[in-house]
RNA sequence: CGGUGAGUAGCGCAGCCUGGUAGCGCACCUGCCUUGGGAGCAGGGGGUCGCUGGUUCGAUUCCAGUCUCACCGACCA
């Protein structure tokens, strides 16, 4: 490719609205421009990107036996409705009608469709497993899209379906999904980790996600390090603490902690520390339930676990009327006892070996010592409700210490069961003519995502260092002064020859001053630049540097074609 | 949807307080010069000052409304 005849619009300035390092070097590069909030044209460069990556996804998923197909971006609503989640969905499904008044969304997903076309086609058990995958755009209308191709509402995907005759064969399939995704991020040459997650709104039974790990990334995980077990932190086990205090229970007493509402507060006032006492919380779901949560003073509540085992739709702090009403108190001096209305008191495991506790006494200015489970207030369960924190011990292993990271969701797996099959009735006859629901499994990679991701986690204050494999191109051949007749035919023939050899080549033969050639190079990610100027070329000589390492090699005019190419296939290497 | 901030040339910004029809840097075009890390000189093109209305002889500037964008939050494969 000439560089001249390409379009490679980079800047020097970096746009004011870009956040994230990711974002601002997509647009200096060149390689993708907003059209509106959350949508963007891809440029020439920044689909040579997804395209390798596609590539790649592509690659391993038919590796997998998954089998591509192409399902449509608008789809009807009544499969939504069908479904349930017409109503479920909210707004980031966007919806619209067409010329005869039907009801059509853009596609966020494609369980429904896929679904609708398994049950009509799939009938017998002898046509599973099957797993469909496609790579598609999707559009979610996102509250707040952000950070470029991070956090786009249109946006490319790919998702697989797989469809088996029962929970364990889908299981095999789910497993063949994790592994694929485990070579797919490998491949590309990220650092990422695969860690449990919550299903949310796709639902079903059990599900991983795969996190590239950058402090821009908006999710938070841990990860043992002893063992291999990770998980994102809405998901995260807390350990179980060695529970049973030896101390004897002395006497409730109500004591006076005036204008003391902070835990710390609290403690600091009674002389107690905050692992002696209780953190109160209310809880509202969406129709108006309350549950009081209680936990040790210095940790976290997790809501999703909470809102999980309550298995309410929303969960949201109780209001002042609400918590006013169910306690008599304003927050600040909650606790367990004497609550004015009946609710589910849901405490945390922990809580379950203290003693002596401080907690709230549902009056101003009031709190309890000295108060102990049984005897002055009684919960519903005990069950773990607290956010886990780096240090915790791991919930897998005798050894390990919980590190957390921030990472960029980049892939999900799920286990999907029957939900979708039940409600769409997708049905096969098994081998004793008997109808049964199919399970099913749900596979998804943000194409784009990934990108960018990969540019979080390989950049430096010059640009992109692409991971040769998801690279525009796979070298650089730069001509110092494209007037000097010598050089523009050294660099030429150097071109040529790497073309002929199948090598992705941007030749850049810009009447540009040299400066100018090298920052775009830089800037571009181009991971291995041929450099041929007339000094060098006097010895017979060309300079080839390596993006990722500055490593510069002097190198003659017959063996840098050979020496290149190795270089790329190395890097290549460990791929098949 | 709540909070904050911003909309002036393709990009980054100034001007607005104190009204008189718009400027700087980068980019772009022409010429000269230059060629191993975003050179230099000279000349040039490009703007309904987000939109609508109001005040005024006159509005980028003051007032009201509205739209859009970004950030924080809530939300979310």
């Amino acid at each position: 490719m000439l560089y001249s005849r390409y379009f490679i619009p980079t800047t020097k300035e970096t746009p004011s609205d870009a956040e994230v390092v990711s974002h601002q070097l997509m647009l200096r590069a060149g390689m993708i421009r907003k059209l509106a909030s959350g949508i963007y044209n891809y440029l020439p460069l920044g689909l040579r990107s997804i395209r390798k990556f596609e590539n790649i996804v592509r690659e391993e998923m038919n590796k997998a036996d998954a089998i591509e197909m192409l399902m449509p971006s608008v789809q009807p609503a009544e499969l939504w409705q069908e479904s349930g989640r017409w109503a479920f969905y909210g707004k980031e499904l966007l919806r619209f009608k067409d010329r005869k008044e039907a009801e059509f969304c853009m596609g966020p997903t494609h369980e429904e469709v896929i679904t609708d076309m398994v049950r009509r086609e799939i009938k017998s058990y002898r046509q599973m497993p099957l797993n469909f995958y496609q790579i598609q755009t999707k559009f979610r209308d996102e509250i707040r899209p952000r950070f470029g191709l991070m956090r786009g509402r249109e946006f490319i995907m790919k998702d697989a379906y797989s469809f088996d005759v029962d929970s364990a064969a889908a299981d095999l399939s789910y497993e063949k999904m994790y592994n694929a995704y485990m070579r797919i991020f490998e491949r590309c040459g990220l650092n990422f980790r695969a860690v449990e997650a919550d299903t949310g709104s796709i639902g079903g039974s059990s599900s991983h996600e795969f996190m590239v790990l950058a402090d821009s990334g908006e999710d938070a995980i841990v990860s043992c390090d002893a063992c291999r077990y990770a998980a994102n932190i809405e998901k995260a086990e807390s350990p179980l603490y060695s529970v049973g205090s030896n101390a004897s229970a002395e006497p409730l007493q109500k004591v006076s902690t005036p204008a003391m509402k902070t835990i710390a507060d609290v403690a600091a006032f009674l002389n107690v520390t905050a692992d002696n006492t209780i953190k109160t919380l209310v809880y509202a779901s969406d129709n108006g339930d309350l549950a009081m949560a209680l936990l040790r003073g210095d940790h976290e509540l997790n809501e999703l676990k909470l809102k999980n085992y309550l298995g309410w739709d929303e969960i949201q702090m109780a209001s002042e009327e609400q918590i006013l009403a169910c306690t008599g108190s304003p927050v600040g001096f909650l606790g367990p006892i004497g609550l004015k209305q009946d609710i589910p008191v849901i405490a945390d495991r922990v809580v379950q070996g203290m003693t002596n506790l401080v907690l709230g006494a549902n009056e101003v200015d009031q709190h309890f010592i000295n108060a102990n489970r049984g005897r002055d207030f009684e919960v519903s369960g005990f069950v773990d409700i607290r956010t886990v924190e780096a240090g915790d011990a791991c919930p897998r292993c005798d050894t390990g210490k919980l590190e957390m990271w921030r990472g960029i969701e980049v892939g999900h797996v799920f286990k999907l069961g029957t939900k979708y099959s039940k409600a769409l009735n997708a049905t096969y006859l098994d081998a004793n003519g008997r109808e049964q629901i199919i399970f099913m499994g749900c596979y998804g990679i943000g194409i784009g995502r990934t990108v960018a991701a990969a540019i979080e986690q390989n950049h430096d204050e010059n640009g992109i260092i692409f991971p040769i494999p998801i690279a525009p191109f796979h070298c650089s051949v730069v001509a110092v002064n494209t007037k000097d007749a010598g050089v523009m035919a050294a660099a030429e023939e150097i071109y040529f020859c790497l073309e002929k050899l199948g090598v992705e080549v941007l030749f850049d033969d810009r009447d540009e001053r040299p400066g100018v050639k090298f920052k775009d190079n830089d800037l571009i990610g181009i991971p291995l630049r041929i450099v041929v100027g007339s000094k060098g070329l006097a010895e017979g000589k060309v300079e080839v540097k390596i993006r990722s390492t500055g490593e510069v090699l002097s190198l003659s005019l017959d063996e840098v074609v050979t020496t290149v190419k190795q270089l790329i296939d190395t890097a290549f290497a460990h791929q098949e």
